[in-house]
DNA sequence: TAAATATGAAACTATATGGTTGCAAATATA
DNA sequence: TATATTTGCAACCATATAGTTTCATATTTA
């Protein structure tokens, strides 16, 4: 079973989820009172995003709070750091590839 | 079928996909030399790819190259904009109000 | 102690996903 | 023109995914 952090996020619930205890962590119970599915589905998403270690949990007596290891974000942040060089670049490059390409089959 | 740039980064095949063709435009036939599935698969993620729009085609004769709207990679960066405010923050927050949590219950 | 509350796990279901093989269409080349 | 090349699409298959309902466990409260 593939569990990474692109694959976590694929999912609208679950980024909403993220984004929810982002702002404040949260007990399965509350979150679920957010959405249309189940307490339960809840809980399985909240599986899934702390086998990739995207959350953390917390226990206060019967209720576990789940909050965010923002840290845990930094690696879409550092994947998507090879395309920010290209978009940065004002003139795009493949563009140019492609011209070139077309005289050369001329 | 949901179809958007999430879902689309989810699979690894297609991180590559976009990783390759971000440097140079391909065709299915020379991506698919990057890979160990069929020409037909990775047809099939760029017909993915290009359904939200990260990707984009120019035929050339009877060759078809692929080149990536890195444009579109900004949805990405644009969706973590909200997590960069948190993590850039020093003192977590988070920790903090489960402490407040925690000294309410006591 | 008994009842209520909060949670996770198990079993099940429908659909999505990623892969395969075979084929048809378009273009280039002999 | 006949053949080779490049490509996308259809049909099929095994597995993953996201949801449900039911149940067991732990903790709080009456």
């Amino acid at each position: 079973m593939r569990r990474d952090v692109f694959q976590a996020i694929a999912d609208p619930t679950r980024r909403a989820i993220i984004a929810l205890i982002a702002l404040q962590a949260m007990t399965p119970n509350t979150l679920a009172e957010h959405f249309e599915t189940s307490r339960q589905a809840v809980s399985k998403h909240l599986k899934i995003l702390s086998e990739c270690d995207l959350i953390s949990q917390e226990q206060l007596g019967r209720e576990i709070y789940y909050k965010l290891e923002v840290e845990k974000m930094k690696d879409i942040d550092i994947w998507l750091e090879q395309f920010r060089k290209i978009w940065e670049t004002k003139f795009s490059q493949l563009d140019d590839l492609l011209a070139t390409i077309k005289k050369q089959k001329k």
